[in-house]
DNA sequence: GCAGGATTGTATGGTGACAAACTATTTGAG
DNA sequence: CTCAAATAGTTTGTCACCATACAATCCTGC
């Protein structure tokens, strides 16, 4: 293959600004939303592990997401919830069969589609929810910080409507 | 429980397009960048593993930022790599091992410091970058089309800021 | 009704990531 | 100089996730 391969990147404005310590060059990788994205949720989950190493342990991160969409969508399927949440709906097995048996969750059989579970949050589960919520906002907090306060609200503005469009694309 | 907790949410405008078929209540979720972060994440990776699928093998995605960052930064040690690109220095090991034995990176001791290795790219492996660089580039234009035009440089401007701040924050 | 196909959830196997422990070096305090 | 601490890389253990294959249930065409 003798083409040059130039294919015109598409910013690479090379701010060249690493995440690292020390100048380290991103090249072509400093245009790529896809190598951002990566970086940025890498940054934000572990931002949320310190913070919750330093308090209790709780370090369930994907247990808040699920506790809140049941407790929005009382009867919600695993199905369901598993392309709300983003993951396999195999991946939610194991995550389901914790917090029933810690009785965060109930499971029941519907009754017009006996393969489905109807999912039901519990006292308990509610009060867990919280907790995590508090967590949740208190990260929150951490990553509104390195943002100007406009940005904030363009950022998840966006985050948003790529996250629905892609949704669309992909199943589509 | 008395207390009701509620703890001012962030955002919550609750627009409540989920992002799944039906019509899911994110409810506190809606306002939380750290949750759109990582179903973002998602939808980008699973978008690429879909049309390396689709095309040839090739579905290593993180190899094509290994590869750029070999090559924009001849010598560096595997932990400076393993810190730019976001990932711990032991995910690094099996990723450089296979590179290596595919002779597209070499690894040679440092005079100065034989503790460290010294990367760099070969031809070879340079020309597996520009394979992975084209697939990169189809893959951005995906997520480029769900983006309005001026949209796309605003998302790419948060993310390296924000990327970089989170990091200063978090090893600081 | 009644096969054949779609769906709901589960089990299994493989992958990729991190943390912690380890070896080999280098650095620094005294 | 020497020994303790820091650093570079690897190894091991664990965990989360997906893909695949599976059992049960449902829906459809005929």
């Amino acid at each position: 293959m003798p083409s040059p391969i130039k294919a015109k990147i598409p910013t690479q404005s090379d701010d060249e600004t690493a995440s690292a310590r020390p100048d380290v060059k991103l090249g072509e990788l400093s245009g790529f939303i896809g190598f951002y994205l990566r970086m940025a949720q890498t940054m934000s989950f572990q931002a949320y592990a310190k913070d919750a190493a330093a308090a209790g342990r709780t370090i369930r991160a994907g247990h808040f997401a699920v506790l809140t969409l049941i407790g929005e969508n009382p009867g919600i399927t695993q199905t369901a919830l598993s392309r709300a949440n983003g993951r396999d709906k195999s991946s939610l097995t194991p995550v389901i069969d914790e917090l029933e048996r810690r009785g965060f969750v109930t499971r029941h059989r519907v009754e017009s589609n006996r393969r489905a579970y109807s999912l039901q949050l519990t006292a308990d589960g509610d009060v867990a929810r919280r907790k995590l919520l508090l967590a949740a906002i208190a990260n929150e907090r951490r990553l509104e910080s390195v943002l100007d306060p406009g940005d904030r609200e363009e950022l998840l503005r966006m985050l948003k409507l790529f996250t629905e469009k892609m949704a669309k694309q992909i199943e589509g």
